[in-house]
DNA sequence: GGTAATATATTACACTTGTAGTCATCTGTC
DNA sequence: GACAGATGACTACAAGTGTAATATATTACC
């Protein structure tokens, strides 16, 4: 029973993220963790927040007379889904070009080398 | 001077990917092209050329009294844009994950695994 | 040269997003 | 228990998107 992933925002992505990096926390914590990273006012990190609530994507439970939020939606399977969308639209049929041409342009250390190599090899294989 | 890359909506992709795959052509043929790939009706693609000529994606020329579009913007430079900033949103920098994800998604013939991992061997040993 | 066909331009409209402001409420403090 | 300060709810508003419809201009054909 896989629930529906809803369509997380540009902006909201730093939300969900701190959200996945550290556990339930007031929209303060958010907001403290958000501060050196962007620019924006505290406001709009709680309106952006409330619409995550409203999404479903992040869940709230009453602690004494605050709220604490929490991601309602597993991480990996947003980042896989937001992937696989953008591998859809960007790269189209013409995957594998543009995957060696990024393969070629990456400035990657021999371990993630092996590391990718072990992907293919294991797709390979089957 | 490299020029400022327009912002291309998701819809506006698949209208971009007609014009780079054929030349330039009139609106009618993108809309023939996208016929069978996407389900919108004529006006709305003619919609999507009208905002991408607008954004400066797409060049319009006269011919005869027929419009012929053809792309403004180079296939590669904005797919590597696009590229960039998903990666910034949804993996914060890191490209290895990136890629892996990417690796794992693609849906591969043995053929194409055996090129990519051509490009990995030749940079490691490189 | 008038008319149907075709192409292009203008307009529409609701939803999402970025970026907040203002109003209402709860709570701890004196 | 009244009030200041913290917190959350409701409201705002323009730009961008998805998805077109209607109106106007151009042209080929008879």
């Amino acid at each position: 029973m896989k629930k529906e992933l809803p369509r997380i925002a540009d902006s909201e992505w730093r939300v969900m993220q701190v959200l996945w990096e550290h556990g339930p926390q007031t929209a303060n914590d958010v907001v403290k963790a958000l501060s050196d990273k962007v620019k924006w006012r505290p406001r709009t990190i709680k309106t952006l927040i409330s619409r995550l609530v409203q999404k479903g994507a992040v869940k709230v439970t009453e602690k004494g007379y605050r709220y604490q939020y929490s991601s309602a939606v597993d991480e990996s399977a947003c980042i896989q889904s937001e992937t696989k969308s953008f591998v859809r639209r960007v790269y189209q049929e013409t995957m594998t070009p543009a995957l060696a041409a990024f393969l070629e342009d990456a400035d990657l250390s021999a371990q993630e080398i092996d590391e990718l190599q072990e992907i293919l090899d294991k797709k390979k294989g089957g």
